[in-house]
DNA sequence: CAACCTATGATTAGAGT
DNA sequence: TACTCTAATCATAGGTT
């Protein structure tokens, strides 16, 4: 093979290698800045040596186009993970109130029922009194309302899916499952 | 200017110019490839014509590395969106549950307080007015009971913070306010 | 547009320093 | 390792078909 000639296949001399290595990367990164100077466009021409190290060419406006790119992908994946802690976030405060809600009234129920007593002041207890004195009296005037057959039987209808076990076999358990229908979303 | 011979600016003639293109491109791309093979380096060119057309090389493991790298980033940002999203759908399911709980402890209390009572069949209306008569006879004993000082105390403060209006002055519709605030709508 | 031609300039392999 | 030199090859501007 005479001078100058060479077969493209990898120079298998180490020294030789990185020589051609030098001087053939330094005419491709001219090369492309020729092109995109002389023909107007965007070019860019990346390398990696077998060291890993990294040297590249971009036309400017690639640079810029490139730069923009990454910043929007990034922009655009940082937002929508804010706004997702955020709704998370906004879901746990619900349901932190939610449980006091039901805390609370959990509490009125049972003081309602006689228990948990111990817990009241005097004068709540006196409170409670008058509304179960109140309670009583409602429900016994409406003991002798006989109500005409017809809504007696709607009526249990619609109440045996909402609350089958009756008011006072009520365990929050039984709410889940039995309380699926038509309630408010799942959304 | 001999022939051949050119300055490195932007060539004015569209013919020119497109010929310029179509030839040192190709002259790039070759140089691209060369220098991978030779060199046993990774290169990537990129060319974009002025209308906008992508013309590109990459030596193999290029190609590979940057498919590599897209399929992972691709993966890592689906594999976190659906995790977000089942953490949000978790937490309504337990808002729904929550929900269903809470109007099913605020018919009960209703009911104990003889409201609502239209809704209910002559069955529950025996258990709800048994349910009240023992509440009655609770709260009358309790009355009689006269508690030592400390522990009234005692009562009177934890109550403050747990129930800050205490439990004579919970009407549901208080709570059912305060409750609106956080419900699943807004979601 | 593309394929080819050719004179010329550009690049570079291999050797030297 | 990074230059310089130089012969040889390669790329390509400007044509022509």
């Amino acid at each position: 093979m005479v001078k100058g000639k060479i077969e493209i296949k990898r120079i298998e001399n180490l020294t030789s290698r990185q020589v051609t290595f030098s001087k053939r990367r330094k005419g491709l990164m001219k090369k492309a800045h020729e092109l995109s100077v002389l023909c107007d466009a965007q070019v860019a021409a990346i390398v990696f040596s077998q060291k890993g190290k990294l040297y590249e060419y971009a036309s400017s406006d690639m640079k810029k186009m490139i730069e923009r790119c990454e910043l929007h992908r990034r922009e655009y994946f940082h937002e929508e993970r804010l706004q997702k802690e955020q709704q998370v976030q906004d879901l746990k405060d619900e349901i932190t109130i939610m449980v006091n809600s039901i805390e609370l009234l959990q509490r009125h129920c049972r003081r309602l029922m006689g228990e948990d007593l111990d817990t009241c002041s005097v004068e709540e207890l006196k409170e409670i009194t008058i509304q179960i004195e109140k309670s009583l009296t409602i429900v016994r005037s409406r003991k002798f309302e006989e109500k005409p057959l017809w809504m007696q039987s709607r009526n249990l209808e619609s109440e045996k899916n909402a609350s089958s076990s009756g008011c006072e076999n009520i365990h929050i358990s039984n709410v889940e499952t039995d309380l699926f229908i038509g309630l408010p979303r799942r959304v």
